[in-house]
DNA sequence: TCAAAAGTGTTAGTGTTACACCCATGA
DNA sequence: TCATGGGTGTAACACTAACACTTTTGA
């Protein structure tokens, strides 16, 4: 560094890092909450978080904290927006940088998740939270809506084969609407990024249904025209 | 509050609001940029920014270093990401909150500008910026792109009133590509939110080409079902 | 054999693209 | 009157939405 050795005259904050952790079953999108048993606001419902350390980035600390809690690497995280007015946290100013994350359910650590007071919801039914983090919630449906739209998200959610049922199930759940099953399956598969195996899926059904997977190196070629599956 | 007087155990972080402003000037999408005559990095091109006040919202900062910059009050304003890399700033560590403005250029206070050594560059033609402010200016055109497709935010970089052609070169500058003049005028219409006056403005032209405004109120109501612009 | 879920096919309608053509006017 | 940029019309095509129909299999 060339720069001569002064600091800015400035104030500090503190900064923490709230995660939004979304899975889907079968049915339903769903999200992570914890049960408080710390104050402030002990005894209600809020997203995971902590703060900030000085020796990480806002990413690198957005994955400790989801690693404390699901036991998970490699998850698919993506920052969502900062919250900063100024009596947000009553306890004292504090900045919150809130990222969101999508994991397959079955690979949560069911057992650690406990240990942290944490319980699935249905997004839709999910109890009141603390300070601000219903509008994090709010604007990471919005977010996943527009992405799910034109990126391969929605993949994050489902496990490594799944049925086009199932995928359609999910976008079902993330617009909160219907789709027509004939339409949504040309329409994916015209795509071109999906595998058909030849496995079979029963459950549920008398036919049972085939297993796709997504195929990354497909969406890779693929991408550059953009993709959209609803709207 | 019912909280208990104690506060949180947790490092402390200088908070700065970096400002991307962006104007259009019949043809060109420009971008204003500070020539910095203090340090660090005195000497190079970066964007208008300040630190974040104890007394203030992160939107609130905004809006302050914005009215220093230009005088303005009331501009388009969006939060597009906070930086947050441990040596993103050569001095110490600096998270920044990076926030767009869109502004019509013609009331920007050019004397005001000129005190803090800013310039309008064209996107396109814009000089290296210092630190990681190129990515967010890469941030942020990215999000116009996304949202000039679906939302009507393209007029806030227009005069009151303008032509049809005004509107196309405006957005052939965001997508960098052409449209085609009769299908972009069709489709705008059809939106139902300009209102055509009886004036026409003459200027390299022969023929001379009718003004529009955008009308709010036309907006709010049909907005519900979206808008789309680009496919 | 019937009911249920998966999956295919058909068609009308809508939106998009490309491009030919007409209009008004200053030089 | 002609060159120029503004503006309109239209036909081909692609995509979408709605829905009827076929397939498979457990009960």
């Amino acid at each position: 560094m060339t720069e001569a050795n002064f600091t800015y005259r400035a104030d500090s904050f503190k900064v923490a890092i709230d995660c939004i952790l979304l899975g889907f079953d079968q049915r339903e999108l769903k999200i992570l909450l914890i049960h408080r048993n710390f104050e402030p606001a002990k005894g209600s419902w809020s997203l995971m978080g902590g703060f900030l350390n000085r020796d990480e980035s806002l990413n690198d600390s957005a994955k400790r904290i989801l690693y404390q809690l699901t036991g998970l690497e490699d998850i698919y995280l993506e920052q969502i927006f900062v919250f900063g007015d100024i009596n947000r946290d009553p306890v004292e100013r504090v900045l919150s940088v809130c990222f969101y994350a999508l994991i397959k359910i079955e690979d949560y650590d069911e057992a650690l998740g406990k240990s942290h007071d944490a319980h699935w919801f249905p997004v839709q039914k999910r109890p009141k939270l603390v300070f601000d983090h219903e509008q994090m919630v709010e604007a990471t449906l919005n977010r996943l809506r527009r992405r799910a739209g034109y990126q391969p998200i929605g993949f994050e959610l489902l496990p490594e084969k799944f049925t086009m049922m199932q995928l359609l199930n999910l976008y079902e759940a993330i617009y909160q609407r219907s789709f027509d099953v004939g339409n949504f399956s040309k329409k994916i598969l015209s795509l071109g990024i999906l595998v058909k195996t030849d496995e079979k899926l029963r459950g549920g059904s008398k036919k049972g249904s085939y297993l796709y997977s997504f195929d990354q190196e497909r969406y890779d070629s693929v991408k550059e025209k953009g993709f959209r599956i609803i709207g």
